[in-house]
DNA sequence: CGCCCCTTTGAACCTGATCAAACTGGGTGG
DNA sequence: CCACCCAGTTTGATCAGGTTCAAAGGGGCG
């Protein structure tokens, strides 16, 4: 625990996104987008997801860039068009917690309207791209497209459920627990995605899956080789093949 | 950890919303309640105050019983207009894990808005007071009052932020600093509602602090009887007097 | 090839959990 | 009124899961 922040060796790019680049209209559509099921506009019809375009920006982000840094001003927020994010808080001591880990079609920055500065920083975890919506235009758009307001509401209600369930799992859980319940959760949001619920990479480093999870690299580590030995999963780097879903599923309901 | 759940010796009564009495419509306005500017209709007007005064409901809530449980379906938000609740889900294994402890001016229930179900339950933790707001019509409010949309968004935010700190808590923290935390936080909180912070009465029971915190029951009387040793604290039963306030924040704050 | 970062593995240690028992105060019934 | 009971709490002793410290291994990339 007490985790010292490691100033990385690689230092962050001094990323401005005002610099990156734009890409072109006619890729920046949700209608024509294979996420807009999960993603803001989810139960929209054509001409409402035709308005939410307009006021949307598709943006390039750079592997370990920071998409925004803890204490920015709010402005926008942002859906995950394609890649994956971790975000993180910072704390005077030093010390870093990581809050979470998104991919594809999640809403990042939602935690920042109740003050208008962001409470934590975001970084991709990979080369991505996410799509910019102006909280300001979004607003406006919430009085003419109640449909929209409400999968808003729903959206921020869950990640309120998310958030607690994390809660559950630090403040409740064993070690082994807690690592199956992070493998099953990865497991099931790519199987919503389409892709393989039973093999995946993992995006982000051992160091922060351990924050994560209120764990040490060393724990991680070794719960990754202690499932490995058991025939629970294959491991190579950040490669991983669960062998055995089931038993995973069990270990984290905690049967 | 892994508390089992101890089945109430005082079973919890049966406690129905439909049958608990619906205080008389004089008492029941938003515009001459201490706590509208803490509350929801924060920074509304009184024409608006009236509107939303017209679908609140005011309710009793007696000491121990559930104002809603988890699985409940969802049809009204709660703002505590009187006394002190707790939140709290329970796992399939049985075991607990209290999310918060809420006092007045404060919002019950965004947790369900994402799935139309309780994602946890909430319970009195002294006889206590509500206003019922019915979600369904506190969604057209938001299309005729835009503060009233706004306000809202950044309570729903600040519930974010606030679970995610105590992630960074739960994660990061040791036994001594998440105590710290735990009294800071109350007492900052009790400020804001005008009273005094370094006086005041804990409602919940060492367990619930305990599960809270992700902690034994022991480890948190362990903490009082140590910060009572070292001069910061006069505790007697649930009664607290802050002594050595500077020192409290300092170790809440990890320095 | 050699450097560096990330990861793995081992050994000792420590914080907080667990187990056990005693204490407290409020409520009840004899 | 007192004896008893019981839930909640305190305190002590032991235990163990996960951290910490240390060192070695493995890949990727210049």
């Amino acid at each position: 625990m007490m985790q010292a922040i490691q100033f990385a060796s690689r230092p962050a790019p001094a990323f401005q996104l005002r610099e990156t680049p734009r890409l072109p209209d006619w890729q920046n559509r949700c209608s024509s987008c294979s996420l807009h099921q999960l993603c803001l506009p989810t139960g929209l019809g054509d001409p409402e997801m035709h308005r939410l375009d307009r006021i949307v920006t598709r943006r390039r982000v750079p592997r370990d860039s920071n998409l925004y840094r803890m204490g920015d001003p709010f402005t926008n927020l942002y859906a995950i068009h394609l890649g994956h994010f971790k975000t993180h808080q910072l704390s005077t001591d030093g010390a870093e917690q990581v809050t979470g880990f998104q991919m594809a079609g999640e809403l990042l920055g939602m935690d920042a309207i109740s003050t208008d500065r962001h409470h934590c920083g975001a970084v991709a975890l990979e080369d991505s791209e996410v799509c910019e919506i102006p909280f300001a235009r979004l607003q406006e758009l919430f009085i003419e497209i109640p449909a929209l307001l409400r999968h808003f509401h729903r959206t921020m209600s869950q990640e309120i459920t998310r958030d607690q369930s994390v809660m559950r799992l630090l403040g409740n859980m064993r070690a082994e627990q807690r690592f199956a319940v992070f493998l099953v959760n990865l497991s099931t949001r790519y199987v919503a995605r389409g892709y393989s619920s039973t093999s995946f990479r993992l995006r982000m480093s051992r160091e922060d899956i351990g924050n994560y999870l209120g764990l040490t690299i060393e724990s991680i580590s070794r719960l990754l080789a202690q499932f490995k030995r058991q025939g629970w999963l294959q491991v190579d780097k950040r490669e991983i093949v669960i062998l055995e879903p089931q038993t995973l599923k069990a270990l984290a309901a905690g049967t």
